[in-house]
RNA sequence: UGGGGCGUCGUCUAAUGGUAGGACAGCGGACUUUGGAUCCGCCGGUCGUGGUUCGAGUCCACGCGCCCCAGCCA
């Protein structure tokens, strides 16, 4: 079995952040040697983007630690679960790319574990059977704001609970007759840990178990146990569990060692913040709204965020992959720029698409000078990417171009066809436009043109070519529609609506019947192309045929011309909700008339405002600062019990007396100690305990402050980072606090930053001697 | 209005108390037989107010804002 190790950076699959950063941490203390994660889906829906970046998260991270990711259905929900949906997530997870190896697992294998664990819950009185009914329980489990009240069935006998329990699974009782719960704390303020409900009857048939249970275990009883079970070590979630935490370890703690789990290694939940997409909703409601409206063709059209649908369109897992990369990984919610996910795509089909032609909307050009058929050589790559390889294009009289590519009264800047001007064509001749012909109702009909003689592979003298556009023959091409897949919602943040379907993109598909050359019918279905100025298009899996090309738009190009014609409209459309308006600030919380009175003597002493008011508000840190009073005055003390104790002082965890603290002080005035290793050595007993003095005296006098050698420090650092110091000369002021961080650290703490700073000001300050 | 979590460029994400950096987007330029790609440059941020400190995104206090929790869902 390999071991887990800390990756180099640059051998990360995913970028450090604050998990991998625990996890480093558990490594290096040996807390555990192999890292196990699992990436645990209800097989409930079809997985979508979210669903990537998640396991992603769960099994990137195992990867990158040459660790394990379990794959584990959370079926315990017979009511919702599917077989179909778990050989979909299986299939798209196959698909993105993760190797599960032997380890798939289902929580419905673990139903005789469970209740064997649940037993002994029972047994040691730490779980009971309640047989409230269910608006009851809810009532007695109170809201946020009141505590709850226990069940009068609390205090049933472990025999009593045992026999109902056995009952329940025996199928002896109805639906909602009785529940199995944890006994913790029904007063507690975690909702959560108000007795949760570990068991449920349900007359179910579950679709793998069938009809050998009715009774089933909770998440939050299933999840921990089934971590557990399988040895995960790092069970990594999205932030909405953070308060089921305390159940999940609730249950580990008391069945570490028992019904057959080991001691070691426990795992532990670590929460992460949840990213959503913008232009995007995920909910298995609200898509299942979008499927049964008919807005779009089933769970994997196209247009839809989940991994059927974004393999459909021709996205490939590779971008996503990135795409989940470039998101990150944070505590905090997120909701990340469409922008960033096309961006993704692109950059994945960008090296690997052939360009061809193709013409969504096709305009008839008859060029008057041109006859028979000429098969020009066209690369499929353009000369940056490098990579060879072409085809040959037939060029004749009739050709396509694309309607929007000419325009009767171009705009400033126009780069395309235009009458009496002169266009490239791509890979081919420059054709000059003569006339458009309109039909009745003012609409461009045909264009009429000629070929510049010459043109072909070079610019011809004293012509201005404008741009080069895209065509195919028209007695060559291929018929073939077009799906231009948009984005599904016209608002950043559908999600935010009372109505989302509101926001519904009427032309998030629209269709287009044109041609493409026809180089594309020797090709591979599965061949994704670049049609060259329109975007990536592959074939329609499921729709395109030999004698019916359909092709759908996997991204666009990024277009800098329409954008900015569009400028208005995007800027409507992307509002930023005004900042909510500032409220005045509120008055801290008024002081009692006594906190007042301290406040007031306080401030007579000498203290600082803010020192004065918690010295009044808080009673440890008043206390504390009285007991140092003997020691050393109460000004000179307060504002390190106040900023430096006072976290450890309001929890009541402080380590350090009075008298420490006060000779700790009186060191540093003496300049025995820098204030910055006094902070460290506060910090360092704290967390680990110690003499504090003991530590203090085995530095004591170790301080730089002698200005010869403060001024050798100062010259030696200049000399190493002479950039730096130019870069100070020229107003970069910042870099003094650079300077005095590189001394310190030389030093290891030192020197004294006050007078190494006056010293390296100075010699800032003055031209360099010669 | 109980408890918990979280606030860094427009967006996402970095920074043992020591130069607020990167990416995407945007803007400008170079190049271009794709208004693509590439390259170069620019723009732009620590929620607020105080405090501690030589030095605060980071520590302290008080505010403000957003999210989560009252399923026998997960």
């Amino acid at each position: 079995m390999p071991r887990s190790r800390i990756p180099k950076d640059s051998e990360r699959l995913v970028p450090k952040n604050f998990i991998t950063e625990i996890i480093d941490e558990d490594l290096r203390s040996g807390k555990y040697d192999l890292i196990v994660t699992r990436f645990p889906p209800e097989p409930n829906g079809y997985p979508h983007i979210g669903h990537a970046i998640a396991s992603f998260i769960d099994c990137g991270i195992a990867k990158d630690y040459q660790g394990r990711c379990h794959l584990r259905m959370d079926d315990t929900n017979p009511l919702t679960e599917e077989q179909r949906y778990v050989d979909a997530i299986v299939r798209d997870m196959k698909w993105l790319g993760w190797d599960w190896g032997e380890h798939f697992y289902f929580a419905s294998d673990y139903f005789e574990r469970l209740y064997e664990m649940a037993v002994d819950l029972i047994q040691r009185g730490l779980a009971y059977v309640d047989s409230l009914p269910e608006e009851k329980i809810r009532e007695y489990r109170g809201t946020p704001d009141k505590p709850g009240t226990p069940s009068p069935y609390r205090n049933r006998s472990v025999e009593e609970n045992l026999r109902l329990f056995e009952e329940m699974r025996a199928c002896k009782h109805p639906e909602g007759a009785h529940v199995l719960r944890a006994k913790i704390d029904m007063a507690s303020p975690n909702m959560k840990l108000r007795d949760p409900i570990l068991y449920r009857i349900l007359h179910a048939a579950h679709y793998r178990t069938g009809k050998r249970w009715c009774i089933y275990p909770m998440y939050d009883f299933a999840h921990p146990l089934s971590d557990y079970i399988e040895g995960v070590t790092h069970s990594l979630c999205s932030s909405e569990f953070i308060e089921n935490r305390a159940v999940y370890d609730w249950l580990v703690e008391k069945l570490a060692g028992r019904v057959g789990l080991p001691e070691w290694p426990r795992p532990k939940q670590i929460e992460f913040g949840r990213r959503s997409l913008e232009y995007t909703v995920v909910s298995k409601r609200k898509l299942i709204k979008l499927v049964e409206r008919g807005l779009v063709s089933g769970w994997d059209d196209p247009r839809m965020p989940t991994l059927s649908g974004l393999r459909r369109r021709g996205v490939r897992p590779e971008a996503l992959i990135e795409f989940a990369r470039r998101v990150g990984i944070s505590r905090t919610d997120r909701t990340v720029d469409l922008a960033l996910l096309e961006w993704a795509i692109r950059d994945d089909l960008n090296p690997i698409a052939p360009r061809v032609m193709a013409v969504a909307e096709p305009l008839p050009l008859e060029l008057t000078n041109f006859e028979g058929t000429e098969w020009l050589e066209a690369p499929y790559f353009p000369p940056d990417i490098g990579k060879p390889g072409s085809r040959e294009v037939p060029f004749s009289k009739h050709l396509y171009v694309e309607r929007s590519d000419f325009s009767l009264n171009p705009p400033k800047g126009w780069k395309r066809l235009e009458v009496g001007k002169a266009t490239r064509l791509r890979h081919a001749y420059v054709v000059v436009i003569e006339r458009a012909e309109l039909d009745e109702k003012g609409e461009v009909k045909k264009l009429i043109g000629r070929v510049v003689e010459g043109s072909l592979g070079k610019n011809p003298e004293g012509l201005r070519v404008q741009g080069a556009i895209h065509w195919v023959s028209a007695e060559h091409a291929l018929p073939a529609e077009f799906r231009l897949v948009d984005r599904l919602f016209k608002v950043p943040h559908p999600d935010e609506l009372e109505d989302f379907l509101s926001a519904y993109n009427p032309e998030s598909l629209v269709v287009r019947q044109g041609y493409v050359e026809p180089s594309v019918k020797a090709d591979p279905k599965d061949t994704r192309y670049q049609f060259e100025r329109l975007g990536y298009f592959w074939q329609d899996p499921v729709d395109s045929g030999p004698d019916h090309l359909v092709f759908n738009r996997i991204v666009t190009l990024k277009d800098t011309w329409a954008r900015r014609r569009e400028e208005a409209l995007k800027a409507e459309s992307q509002k930023k909700k005004p900042k909510a308006a500032k409220k005045p600030a509120k008055k801290p919380p008024e002081l009692t008339p006594e906190e007042a009175e301290v406040k007031e003597r306080c401030l007579r002493l000498g203290l600082g405002e803010q020192e004065a008011y918690l010295v009044a508000k808080e009673p440890g840190i008043r206390a504390f600062l009285e007991e140092m009073s003997a020691h050393l005055p109460p000004d000179a003390a307060a504002p390190w019990v106040v900023h430096v104790l006072g976290p450890w002082l309001r929890r009541g965890e402080n380590k350090i007396l009075p008298e420490a603290l006060a000779e700790l002080i009186r060191m540093v005035e003496e300049k025995k100690l820098t204030s910055r290793r006094a902070k460290e050595l506060i910090e360092e007993v704290q967390e680990k305990g110690g003499d504090l003095l003991a530590l203090a005296d085995a530095e004591a006098g170790a301080v730089i402050a002698d200005e010869a050698e403060l001024l050798r420090l100062a010259e030696s650092l200049l000399a190493e980072h002479p950039e730096k110091a130019e870069a100070y000369r020229k107003g970069k002021k910042g870099l003094l606090g650079f300077f005095i961080g590189q001394g310190m650290k030389k030093t290891q703490g030192k020197a004294d930053p006050k007078a190494l700073g006056e010293v390296l000001r100075k010699l800032l300050e003055e031209p360099p001697s010669p």
